[in-house]
DNA sequence: GTCCCTGTTTACTAAATACTACACACTCAA
DNA sequence: TTGAGTGTGTAGTATTTAGTAAACAGGGAC
């Protein structure tokens, strides 16, 4: 219950422009439809509360067509799914994370690499 | 509080191991220098508490001279490390990830793979 | 035969996480 | 001018996580 204001107001944001051509995205009813009381949201989006747990998180990021994994990033979370990738095989992808980190790759080298695991299989 | 018998009794087997030649691996005095009570290792060991946080688990890694990252996995958590280095990149890290993973990448790939970042830089 | 060490059992507990219900004030359309 | 909808403030609670203290039973050394 620290509160995290960054992530609340980019979901306010992200709400209120899909409000203004759906009523579906009230506080209300889009806290409904993420799975939530109408309180936490606003709790949320005004910075008081938390954000909620990751589930509801990546509901959020459907419901507002944005990257899970961005938003889960904003809200100081990761998706659950990459810790179970990660503990398939421990040590090898725990050595590739910090070896990516402690070179400096950017983004790009990281999607370059991505690319390269696609192309040859 | 489920309990994990296949990490306790990793824990313990290692640690009797350890005891057969240096007194400091008593269950009291190891939980001592993990920073946890007698009572608790106890229950770990016998697998009727879960794991302790991952920075015990990293410190009797260290303590038990084994890797951290397979401790880790076997008491079904991860380094918290690597969620920051994740945080970092979020979206190119998840797409990585998940790539290897849908492309059935072993561990020796991905040792290829974390050989060539080290190489190129 | 008692001290000191082993691990175990009983009985809780503190703190964090993730929320909820309900009553409220306000606005706008009918 | 009331009714339906908006978001907000008050005042909590349930569940999970991550442990603890203290008493206990048994072995071995002296």
């Amino acid at each position: 219950m620290a509160g995290n204001p960054t992530f609340g107001r980019h979901i306010r944001d992200l709400r209120e422009a899909k409000k203004a051509v759906d009523p579906a995205f009230s506080l209300r009813q889009f806290a409904l439809r993420v799975g939530i009381s109408a309180t936490f949201l606003s709790k949320i989006e005004l910075g008081v509360f938390d954000p909620p747990k990751a589930e509801h998180i990546i509901k959020m990021a459907e419901l507002l067509e944005v990257d899970a994994d961005e938003l889960l990033a904003l809200a100081n979370r990761t998706d659950p799914e990459l810790e179970e990738i990660i503990k398939s095989e421990p040590r090898a992808m725990a050595d590739l994370l910090r070896t990516a980190r402690d070179r400096g790759l950017t983004a790009d080298d990281l999607e370059r690499i991505t690319r390269y695991m696609k192309k040859r299989s």
